[in-house]
DNA sequence: GCCGTTTTCGGCCCGACTGTTTTCAGTCG
């Protein structure tokens, strides 16, 4: 049982809970656990095998909670849960998704309609069965078959960032077009750096609200608009996904923003802290939880100014998780996140050599038109064979390019770009790497990256990787847990382990910056951190055009509360030569 | 179900929009 998989069990038995009409404290009691528990990497067995702690150390985890956890890691099983599944039928996780269907209603139609499924759903909507079910009337059967439509049109996934951030990028400044707008600006998931973003929130400071939904809804993209008030409008657009506007007035414009860009746990904890303080926190700013008090509430109008109030310092929307940052702030101890432009040089890319798009000179010349001053060339080794991946000959070869390259490039001057000799090499299924020692050995940088073998069991996984953690040559880990969002879960792999073979061997780990890979995610770049392994940003880029996604990896590490001390390509080339040691030039 | 320099009981973040009501429940974020 991993700490996922207890998490999973008690989202779910909150989920039952609430269709069963549960006490919404104790439902978000469970969510808040399950939060805790995939949060935390270290193993829930670890933790309560340590007698010096208790399960109940954990954030939101009291006398209860523990002994249900022990529960599920001594039998796999949760008996609460058992028995709510054979109470409710399990068709009702397909009616909760979908839009306005909410727990009360699917109850009211299983139990009304027996409605088993979404097939049924359509079928009674259409018959106009539906509407005779109290509470449901004539639009609500047309707006339900609208949504099936959606859930049923879409994988109704959320989109990477990076393809979310292009959607934002357009909207806004679609909305900026509106001259009754003063300012917009995007919050939610997007603005706090998400690997994966559901929907896009913008919050707006306008003269005419009237004037600005209007002008919202006339966008091109608009495929259908879900709802539209006053103050208030959501709309589908690209992608499926849904975009929301709201519109305040100036002097809340720091508090709309704040509340919108979330997160909800982050919120509920700077609101909790706000009635500490005497004053009710929402979306338009402070007022006194005492409705007779004439104390006069702080200013909400910028952010900054929210968090003073409440004693905190700023808090980057990347670190908004509701984690450990409202603490961090209140002790003047947030770190001071790593930002794109600390990023000096670029340790992992291809070329038309193995799988790239451009060629190592396009490469190089593109790698210095934004300002690197130093890159790692690591095609794949010859294990790759679908990328054509470089045996001893190709790469030696590719190795005296690079020199005659590093010539021409030196007798520019010093403000040129240095290339490093690498290469990403295969850990190989049986163990050991693709490329014998003595060429790995006269690389400037090897970056090692498992790309085969990814079903094998959690040992042999984890084996491999700690073996190249521990070989001389190998100076970096790539993309550590292999996952691709929205399409294919990590290999099974032991990371505790591999961090601390890391921390001990001073091998690097990798943030891979690739949108769907993201690799390490921020809970494992966070645990590196507080391991003391230092990890490289890498664009992982096979074209030119690759570099670009630098910002997702910086996002990524941001949100784990990374400062450029924590990421090795920070340094400047005089700093980084010195750390790569005497073999370079 | 959790939690506690006000509390071991009684709180637990807060508001907009919609549809179906005729004052509010449900959903969503």
């Amino acid at each position: 049982m991993t700490n996922a998989d207890v998490a999973a069990l008690f989202d779910r038995l909150a989920d039952l809970l609430e269709y069963e009409g549960e006490n919404a404290f104790r439902i978000r009691a469970y969510r808040a656990a399950a939060r805790t528990i995939a949060d935390q990497i270290e193993a829930l067995d670890a933790i309560r095998a340590d007698e010096t702690r208790s399960l109940t150390d954990l954030e939101g985890v009291g006398r209860d909670l523990a002994a249900k956890i022990e529960t599920i890691l001594d039998s796999g099983r949760l008996p609460l849960l058992d028995e709510l599944s054979a109470r409710v039928p399990a068709e009702v996780f397909d009616l909760l998704r979908v839009p306005g269907l909410g727990p009360k209603k699917v109850r009211q139609l299983v139990d009304g309609l027996g409605i088993t499924s979404l097939d049924a759903l359509e079928e009674a909507c259409r018959s106009g069965r539906v509407r005779g079910v109290k509470g449901f009337g004539e639009k609500t059967e047309a707006a339900i078959l609208k949504s099936l439509a959606f859930v049923r049109g879409t994988t109704a996934q959320r989109q990477l960032w990076d393809d979310a951030d292009q959607v934002v990028g357009d909207v806004l400044a679609w909305m900026r077009g509106c001259p009754a707008v003063e300012r917009i600006e995007a919050a939610g998931s997007w603005r706090r750096g998400c690997e994966t973003v559901g929907d896009i929130d913008l919050v707006a400071v306008a003269t005419d609200a009237v004037a600005v939904m209007e002008h919202f809804r006339r966008w091109e993209h608009t495929t259908d608009v879900i709802a539209s008030g006053g103050t208030k409008s959501s709309l589908r657009g690209p992608r499926g996904m849904q975009v929301d506007l709201r519109v305040v007035a100036p002097a809340a414009f720091g508090a709309a923003w704040q509340y919108f860009t979330g997160s909800k746990e982050h919120n509920i904890r700077v609101r909790s802290r706000a009635r500490e303080h005497g004053w009710s926190l929402n979306e338009y700013g402070f007022q006194p939880v005492d409705s007779d008090s004439r104390a006069v509430p702080p200013p909400a109008t910028t952010e900054p100014e929210i968090y003073r109030a409440l004693g905190l310092a700023w808090i980057p929307p990347e670190l908004r998780e509701g984690r450990d940052e409202l603490a961090l702030a209140a002790e003047g101890k947030l770190p001071l996140l790593v930002e794109e432009r600390d990023i000096r040089g670029d340790l992992h890319m291809h070329t038309t050599d193995t799988d790239g798009e451009d060629t190592l000179t396009d490469m190089v010349q593109g790698a210095r038109q934004r300002g690197l001053e130093y890159i790692a060339i690591t095609d794949h080794g010859q294990r790759v064979s679908m990328a054509r991946g470089l045996d001893e000959t190709r790469l030696l070869r590719q190795w005296e390019r690079i020199d005659r390259l590093n010539e021409s490039l030196a007798a520019e001057g010093p403000a040129s770009i240095v290339v490093l000799k690498g290469i990403e090499v295969d850990m190989l299924e049986r163990g050991g790497l693709d490329l014998p020692d003595d060429v790995l050995a006269r690389a400037d940088w090897v970056v090692a990256s498992l790309h085969y073998g990814q079903s094998q069991p959690r040992e042999r996984i984890t084996e491999r990787i700690l073996e190249a953690i521990r070989h001389p040559a190998v100076r970096v880990i790539g993309h550590p847990t292999g996952r691709l969002l929205n399409r294919r879960p990590a290999y099974d792999v032991d990371m505790e382990a591999v961090i601390a073979a890391a921390a001990e061997s001073g091998t690097f780990l990798e943030i891979n910056a690739h949108p769907s890979r993201l690799d390490l995610d921020d809970h494992h770049a966070a645990a590196a951190r507080r391991a003391g392994v230092r990890m490289v940003i890498s664009t992982d880029a096979h074209s030119v055009r690759g570099f670009g996604v630098m910002r997702c990896g910086v996002l990524q590490a941001r949100r784990a509360g990374l400062t450029s001390a924590d990421v090795v390509n920070t340094l400047g080339w005089g700093e980084f030569r010195r750390l790569l040691g005497p073999r370079s030039t």
